[in-house]
DNA sequence: GCGCGAACCTGATAAATGTCATAGTTTCCG
DNA sequence: CGGAAACTATGACATTTATCAGGTTCGCGC
């Protein structure tokens, strides 16, 4: 079994959730293709003729509001799959996806989503449940974004950071967004994120290293986070 | 298969295709509630033991922030299904569900639920659908609470009120909310929400009779929504 | 090393929003 | 009817956040 398999059943969670014969097809059928940093995979508004398997790499998600700028609303790294909501409702894609590092992805055509879905049950509760779960995300960013400060959701954004991505030895965070991108995530303008994030230095909250961000309290973050002050 | 299922089915088959006919046959059941507005079918954090069909009235979904405030994050309505994320996903409700208007819902356990998502392939496909739609909704609001006005975001909920549940001969919405939920859908405070719909009133883009609330100028209101100003 | 563009940083200021206080209004119920 | 409770309204002020306008540093190709 390839690692595009495993990578489907890594983010369905189950073994049996796709016949042999199912998993011989997808990889008969798939493709492998590799985006530089930087280089968009697809999108928003573009029309999906399959899922992408993020491979290796980590990509951001993200949609461009009237006033010109980016949400990024996800961040995807090994093992999740990109498109498959838009593929599912047959809708066009409401977010693009663009790699903020080098990747490796691939693509699964949509039929072959599509008629899995139809005839394996086990493998559609598992979509379902993973989407299920995604939903649930959903709304607490939504309530995150409405009743929380930039600087709580600063605080909470490296948090995310580090449990999603982790860090190296010296205890830097493994993904450095530029600035941009952390306003981006958390909805504010790049030089109040520049000024949080300086204030967090200056707080012993956060360390840098070059181009490099680390977490040097992440109890006081957690606490700044929940608003413990 | 009981009449409650067959509900379920045709409510992610086609909202729109229902008639009004369609809808009370299909939630006539045995096992119905009745809802007083402001009494609560389930709080956040409650183990839910299946879905709730809303056969009339409205409810809020909301999660309570850190700061003590709700966060409104949908609206639901006659034919729409509560509950079914935390089923699925198999965790407890991650939202409050609370009546603003009095209600009459209809109960499936969830074995129900769960045995018909594994049996019927068409009925899963439909489920996840449903749920694909809603995350990209979910989606839009992340976008709209991070990159909107609060301005703009209170003009986009009147026209959400009027086009999701309609208004009256005179012109005034259906639904008339308290500024407080207002406020909480829209992820501010109270007394900021009333500020605005009193200018709001002013520019005769909104109009009120006592406690109801209509909509004087769509174009104008939509405008302001999308920033044209 | 040099230069140049991109990223980062900082200050001044304006605009948006929240908070607190207080008063007017409507609704509801006995 | 009358009065309490809930809702609506508005002013004054504090705080948060955005915007504009300049700087400085960093990384990288030449």
């Amino acid at each position: 079994m390839g690692r595009c398999e495993s990578c489907i059943i890594r983010q369905f969670n189950s073994l049996r959730a796709m016949s042999k014969e199912e998993l011989k097809k997808v990889s008969d059928t798939k493709i492998t293709k590799f985006i530089k940093k930087g280089e968009a995979i697809f999108e928003e508004g573009e029309k999906l003729n399959g899922v992408y398997c993020v491979r290796s790499g980590i990509s951001k998600l993200s949609k461009l509001s009237a006033n010109g700028k980016d949400q990024i609303v996800k961040l995807a790294t090994q093992g999740e799959v990109l498109g498959q909501r838009s593929v599912i409702a047959t809708e066009t894609a409401n977010l693009s996806a663009v790699a903020v590092s080098d990747m490796e992805v691939c693509f699964i055509p949509k039929e072959q989503i599509l008629n899995t879905l139809q005839k394996n049950p086990n493998f559609a509760v598992e979509v379902l449940r993973h989407m299920a779960h995604d939903l649930k995300e959903a709304d607490d960013v939504i309530v995150n974004m409405s009743q929380k400060t930039v600087k709580q959701r600063i605080a909470e954004a490296f948090i995310y950071l580090k449990n999603n991505f982790g860090e190296d030895a010296e205890g830097f965070l493994n993904l450095t967004l530029p600035r941009e991108d952390i306003a981006n995530v958390v909805g504010t303008a790049t030089e109040s994120a520049i000024r949080i994030i300086s204030e967090f230095k200056k707080k012993n909250l956060l360390k840098t290293s070059g181009k490099r961000i680390g977490i040097a309290n992440e109890k006081g973050l957690q606490d700044l986070a929940e608003g413990l002050k």
